[in-house]
RNA sequence: GGACGCUUAGCUCAGCGGUAGAGCAUCUCCUUUACACGGAGAGGGUCGGGGGUUCGAAUCCCUCAGCGUUCACCA
């Protein structure tokens, strides 16, 4: 305390823990301490309970490491809205929460295992859980603190982790709700197979490569067809043509042909379908419906054969002969030369130029396999959403995300739930081992069947325990309303639905779509009705961060350097949602000299307050009414702006009236007015207030110093900066 | 291939119908009693190209070019 008095230039360190301990003992982090517990004169007008909420719950940050700049901008974003709202007088609540991050951290804790040269394929289910759990538990701890560091006025008493027991329940009874409405099933479908992960993904998390590679022509009985997978192609016994392709119109659908293939004689049997491109290749094809989706969407279409090639490993099947266990890049080439030597290879395109997915953690080439997975049929979860959008009853910012939330809610797929990991919440369910039903078993997800005398309904079989897990996004999925649910007493009924989501844009499709989606669904209510999607936050140089690049900025360190609200502030300024921020550290460093600058203008305005008279009677003159004046106008702007989340312009307002037009022009112009004793008083009361109200625009962008300072001020009956009123 | 976005001072980006803005960088001057993490001032842009609407366009419309993001089952 008294920092100010010593001369010296701002010193975040000396002040940030402290202050950030001094709100955190108040208590009114928490919404329920700012109910009728306000003196100060301006709010005693306000009956507490009729306080309106304003509620943000924060996207729950993956507890498998440290907080990266994206988050640094979440949390100054989300603290400026909530601050900024607690200060107008809302029961402002900001929950905060921590995902397990399924897959994301069990990837990580894999690079872990294997820089120890262990791998989890040699460990017991439950012992890899175990280690996740604890690893997860301190990587937990760690970002709390973290956050805190951020200064981020979130409610710790009501913190969540999506593996609380609580959280856990809601998530299955909406499974099992889902289950009982007949929008959860389980079936064989074609999925996107990691082979280095050993595991089914979603769509979202694959990502599209391009890539060259050869595009083979092989001869086919009569027909000529082109591939650049010729290791799939041993089951191949469907050959497929465009019903109206000319040159094929004397062959009949169904119609049976005897020819020699890769491993001798086959029987190969003509389909025809619309889905074939007549212009590319010889618009004829051959399918493998268990390792592509379009040649899988074929069978099911016309009930043909389907058969496993290459198994969970990227190894070829006994199926393929003499290939049989060898990898398939190594295979393709022999089975290419075995063709040739069998004279079936008509022509090789080099340079052929093609889209494939990989997995978006390890960028291993995606095997799609056909197995058994649980999946969400996402239409008619989608359908009201879609209604509610176009209704605009959410409000997207930036707004061009309503047409991309719309484009893909239309074009949605059923969404595969489960992964074949053990980090993530169990699947509750139990499968039958002999007819491979399943039954879900919400009481006892736990327990092994065989304790329940289990057996299958249908065919009298071996019940099993399934072994796999929720995608996360499931359960964070239900993030809104299950923090509220699984909260205190009344926290759902007052608090949701919620009023801002703020999240990445990036995450768009896998969470937020899915929380309107889920949120609509279980409670009949969007969980949110703004959406705040902000950029990426890039590195010096415009480009995207990233460990093996070698360009991470951990804002830890800039926070050592820089102090924390140098950093907020210069995410903030000029940051629009939506875009993305290069992150130059000149930038904050060039905000660190705010920093100092409101620190040296309020000691200069302290310094001059040592014989402040408050209750002495004064007149300001013509040019303090102006300057008074300005500040309202400014007051006003400000609110404006920050009521339409126009912060990255509140902020440049806010610096550039305090910089330029108070400490610029009013305290140099006050000088000479303050050594005059007759304008003295007047000077003083002016200087304290503009001083005062300007710590109070400040204070959601740069909340440690602003309540530093404002805890100096020699003003009467002072709380804490964080709870006065917004100025008017 | 579709969708969306971007193109404004050397750099990073605001502005989005009324005679060009900020930060950083550059140059000149100033150890002025809050601050050199400072002050006073200066230079620097035909707002991607072309067309249109308008009394008036970075700002609205069309079109072209480049960049980026994202979605998509062409073997």
């Amino acid at each position: 305390m008294e920092t100010l008095k010593n001369g010296q230039p701002y010193d975040a360190k000396q002040v940030e823990d402290n202050i950030y301990k001094l709100w955190e003992d108040s208590g009114f982090f928490s919404p329920d301490k700012l109910s009728g517990t306000q003196i100060n004169a301006d709010s005693m007008r306000i009956n507490a309970d009729k306080r309106k909420p304003f509620t943000i719950i924060m996207p729950p940050a993956n507890a498998n490491g440290n907080l990266h700049a994206g988050h640094a901008l979440v949390m100054t974003i989300e603290d400026i809205m909530t601050r900024y709202k607690r200060m107008r007088g809302f029961k402002a609540l900001w929950l905060p929460g921590l995902d397990h991050a399924g897959f994301e951290t069990q990837v990580v804790y894999e690079k872990k295992l294997e820089k120890e040269g262990r791998s989890r394929f040699k460990m017991k289910p439950e012992e890899l859980y175990q280690e996740i759990l604890q690893f997860t538990l301190e990587n937990k701890k760690n970002i709390e603190g973290q956050i805190k560091k951020m200064g981020a006025s979130c409610d710790w008493s009501r913190e969540k982790f999506t593996l609380d027991k609580d959280i856990v329940t809601i998530v299955y009874q909406t499974f099992e709700k889902l289950y009982d409405k007949g929008l959860v099933y389980r079936g064989k479908k074609i999925i996107n197979w990691c082979s280095k992960h050993q595991t089914s993904l979603s769509d979202l998390e694959t990502k599209d490569a391009e890539q060259i590679d050869k595009l083979y022509y092989l001869k086919y009985g009569p027909f000529v067809i082109a591939t650049v997978r010729p290791e799939t192609k041993f089951g191949d016994k469907y050959v497929v043509m465009h019903q109206k392709d000319p040159r094929y119109a004397n062959y009949k659908h169904g119609q049976k042909i005897a020819l020699e293939w890769i491993n001798g004689p086959i029987e190969a049997t003509v389909i025809k379908d619309e889905a074939i491109d007549m212009d590319f290749g010889t618009g004829a094809m051959t399918i493998t419906p268990w390792h592509d989706a379009v040649d899988f969407e074929i069978a099911q279409k016309h009930s043909l054969d389907k058969e496993q090639i290459i198994d969970f490993y990227g190894k070829l099947l006994p199926i393929a002969g003499e290939f049989s266990g060898m990898k398939i890049t190594e295979a393709r080439q022999k089975i290419i030369e075995k063709l040739q030597a069998k004279g079936l290879v008509e022509k090789i395109e080099e340079n052929y130029k093609h889209v494939v997915k990989r997995c978006y953690k390890c960028e291993t080439l995606i095997e799609p396999q056909i197995k058994d997975q649980w999946f969400l049929k996402m239409e008619s979860l989608a359908k009201p959403v879609i209604a509610s959008i176009q209704a605009n009853k959410v409000t997207f910012i930036p707004k061009h995300y309503k047409k991309i939330s719309l484009h893909w809610l239309k074009n949605i797929t059923d969404w595969p739930l489960s992964r074949q990991i053990v980090w993530g919440i169990p699947i509750p369910a139990k499968i039958c081992e002999k007819c491979q039903s399943a039954i879900i078993d919400t009481t006892h997800p736990e327990i092994n069947p065989s304790d329940l005398n289990g057996t299958c309904g249908k065919c009298g079989g071996n019940l099993i325990k399934e072994t796999d897990t929720f995608d996360t996004w499931f359960s964070s999925g239900q993030w809104p309303f299950a923090t509220l649910q699984a909260g205190q007493k009344n926290d759902f009924k007052t608090f949701y639905p919620t009023d801002v989501m703020e999240t990445a844009g990036e995450i768009i499709f896998f969470w937020v779509a899915r929380m309107l989606m889920l949120g609509l669904y279980t409670t009949k209510k969007l969980p949110f009705t703004t959406v705040y999607l902000h950029g990426l936050v890039l590195d010096a140089k415009g480009e995207k961060m990233s460990k093996s690049k070698g360009n991470v900025i951990n804002p830890m360190e800039l926070i050592d350097k820089y102090g924390t609200d140098s950093l907020r502030i210069s995410l903030v300024i000029g940051n629009t949602p939506g875009t993305s921020l290069a992150l130059d550290e000149n930038r904050i460093r060039g905000y660190k000299n705010f920093a100092n600058k409101i620190w040296n203008a309020s000691r200069f305005v302290v310094m001059n307050l040592k014989d402040y008279n408050p209750k002495a009677k004064i007149s300001l003159n013509t040019a303090q009414k102006k300057n008074i004046k300005e500040l309202q106008k400014l007051v006003k702007e400000t609110t404006k702006l920050m009521d339409d989340y126009k912060f990255y312009i509140a902020a440049e307002k806010i610096y550039h009236y305090f910089w330029h037009t108070f400490c610029d022009k009013i305290i140099e112009e006050s000088k000479e007015a303050l050594a005059d004793p007759k304008s003295r008083t007047a000077t003083q009361y002016m200087l304290l207030e503009i001083l005062t109200n300007s710590l109070k625009l400040l204070h959601p962008f740069m909340p440690f110093i602003t309540e530093e300072i404002y805890q100096q001020l020699p003003i009467k009956d002072k709380k804490l900066l964080m709870i006065e009123r917004w100025p008017k």
